[in-house]
RNA sequence: CGGGGCGUAGCUCAGCUUGGCUAGAGCGCUACGUUCGGGACGUAGAGGUCGCAGGUUCAAAUCCUGUCGCCCCGACCA
């Protein structure tokens, strides 16, 4: 590719609202540009990553036995509905009425449609296992779309799905898309970690998710020192606190006015203590019929809906709005607390962290007011029919797991395998004959891989203060063949001759014919970031010698001309080697 | 959805507080000349409904109201 009429699209200056360096690099190097906000436009540098990125992916589904296929973007949402998922997926999920007056969904994940095309095709045992993928846009309403590509309202999905005949297949389709995720990540560089994760909307049993560790991440993940656990924050278990020694003798519980402090920080402050002696009390309503949830956790823990909605047995609760808080707690939101509450709710969770407490502070049930001295278990009850305490917080700094320190770390989720189970192919029928030629309903698993998101961590993970570093399997170019004097003929010439070998090297080339000064063209090169530079210039020439630099390294490096090619190619050999997945 | 901020040239921004001359700078773009191995320099030029709509005023980029868009923070608060 000659790059005198390529649009290139390099500006000097950051754009005021890229925050991250992938973003900001991602536009300055010409990648992408803002259509609006969280909706990008690739330009043909960035698409070219897109393209590296999806060949790989295609390459490891297609080897590890998956089939391609594409489906539609815009679904009925009677599907949707079936599932449940529209009401799962909440605002998130982008949708419009054609001219028919029918729902249409933009598919922001596909089990649905997947499922009913699976169960059209499949019929017999025999046909087990199958697993269907397709590489397309997807659409998701984004509350706040942000990061650039990391979080876009558009963005591009590999998303596969598995139909077993049993558990063990599943199992077996689970570990080979696992496998095979392991060798997408390695081949496209970026380093990863692969963390226990919650189901979220998907619905299932297991689930794994591959984190690309990275300051700019949004996900939080969990791990022990040894690596022996590793899990998202979502999910991340804890030992239960070991109980404070219990006071011999508290006073009976005071009332104490606390006039504007609802917040946790504000009355702290007031009552001259610290948020670990506080007792929050949140109040939740769940289920059809909404029923009245209360949680109990320290002041300084953070409720984990997750957790909520696996302890209501998948059931997600939301927030009550303050009305019902009202009506519940007798107090503006703010004063909730567990002391003369638990009868009036159908449901408590306290965390193992509270029970452990000796004494506390917590709200009152009356607007303005807190009480102290509040003993757990004496003055409100530790178990009871509906009342059960459990894990539901976040880990925090100084929880541990099985005796182990818990460490936290920042991360950009690159992709996540489920196991699903039967959620979807019971409700949308798909079944198989097995060999006694009963009708049994496929188990199955969904795998997805965030391509753009890929592309963004990849930069996050390797750029310096000129620009990007690319793996070679994922750059725009493998080569970039540039020269310093574009007006003198012996250097146009010998450049245009090492593009043309490369070329008829099947190397994906780029050759800067640009008729610029050297400083522009340098500054191009190592901002676009292409892994390997052959710089052509009468300096060296006159001695009968090219420099070729390899982007991540300081120091470039001398060859007579002839050897160029040679030597390119021994240098790009070498760039994939540490790319490359060993077979079994 | 709540709080804050911002919309002026393709991009980054100044000007607005305290209304007043032809609305500016840098980058980018065009032409010419000099230059030519780490984002050159000079000269000349193109490019603007100052987000949009209304209002106040002799006069609005500037003040007021509304509206649209964008960005940041929060939205698990008890």
């Amino acid at each position: 590719m000659k790059l005198d009429k390529f649009i290139l699209g390099t500006v000097k200056e950051v754009p005021s609202d890229a925050e991250i360096p992938s973003h900001q690099l991602m536009i300055r190097s010409g990648m992408i540009r803002k259509v609006a906000s969280g909706t990008y436009a690739y330009l043909p540098l960035g698409l070219r990553v897109i393209h590296k990125i999806i060949e790989i992916v295609r390459q490891e589904m297609d080897a590890a036995g998956a089939q391609e296929v594409l489906l539609p973007i815009v679904q009925p949402m009677e599907l949707w509905q079936t599932t449940g998922r529209d009401q799962d997926y909440g605002q998130t999920l982008g949708h419009f009425t054609d001219r028919h007056g029918r729902e249409n969904v933009l598919s922001p994940t596909a089990e649905e449609v997947m499922t009913v095309v699976g169960a059209n095709e499949i019929s017999s045992y025999k046909q087990l296992p199958v697993n269907l993928y397709q590489i397309n846009t997807k659409y998701r309403d984004e509350f706040r779309p942000r990061f650039g590509v990391l979080r876009s309202r558009e963005f591009i999905m590999k998303d596969a799905y598995s139909f077993d005949a049993d558990e063990i297949m599943l199992e077996q389709s689970y570990r080979n898309m696992y496998d095979a995720y392991c060798n997408v990540f390695k081949r496209c560089g970026v380093e990863y970690v692969i963390v226990e994760a919650e189901a979220g909307e998907m619905g299932g049993s297991g689930s794994h998710q591959f984190t690309v560790p990275c300051e700019s991440g949004e996900d939080v993940i969990v791990y022990t020192e040894d690596l022996a656990y590793a899990a998202n924050i979502e999910k991340a278990a804890v030992d239960p606190i070991s109980p404070e020694s219990k006071t011999a003798d508290v006073q009976a519980i005071t009332e104490i006015y606390t006039p504007g402090s609802g917040a946790i920080d504000s009355v702290c402050t007031y009552l001259k203590t610290v948020p670990e002696k506080m007792i929050k009390c949140m109040i939740y309503v769940f289920g059809p019929e909404n029923k009245i949830l209360a949680c109990v956790v320290r002041g300084d823990h953070e409720l984990n809906p997750e957790k909520l909605t696996q302890a209501l047995g998948g059931v997600a609760p939301e927030l009550a709005p303050e009305d019902i808080v009202q009506r519940i707690t007798g107090a503006k939101i703010g004063y909730a607390g567990p002391v003369g509450l638990f009868d009036k709710v159908d449901m408590v969770f306290i965390d193992h962290g509270v029970a452990a407490m000796a004494v506390g502070y917590a709200g009152a049930n009356k607007t303005e007011y807190h009480i102290g001295n509040v003993v757990p278990g004496r003055d409100f009850p530790l178990d009871g029919a509906n009342i059960k305490v459990i894990d539901i917080r976040n880990a925090a700094q100084g929880d541990t797991w099985q005796g182990k320190k818990l460490l936290f770390k920042r991360g950009i989720e690159v992709g996540q395998v489920f196991k699903l189970g039967d959620k979807y192919s019971k409700k949308l029928g798909a079944e198989y004959l097995d060999e006694s030629g009963k009708r049994q309903t496929c188990l199955m698993g969904c795998y997805g891989i965030g391509i753009n998101r890929i592309m963004a961590s990849a930069i996050e993970l390797s750029y310096d203060a000129d620009g990007i570093i690319w793996p070679i399997s994922i750059a725009p170019f493998e080569v970039l063949v540039t020269t310093a004097n574009p007006n003198d003929e012996q250097v146009v010439a010998a450049a245009e001759k090492i593009y043309q070998e490369l070329l008829e090297n099947d190397i994906d080339v780029a050759y800067d014919d640009r008729n610029q000064r050297a400083g522009v063209k340098f500054k191009d090169a190592d901002l676009i970031g292409i892994p390997l530079r052959i710089t052509v210039g009468r300096k060296t020439l006159d001695n009968g010698e090219v420099e070729i630099k390899v982007r991540r390294q300081s120091e470039s490096q001398l060859v007579k001309l002839e050897m160029a090619v040679d030597t390119a190619l021994d240098k790009i050999t070498e760039l994939w080697q540490e790319l490359i997945v060993e077979e079994d």
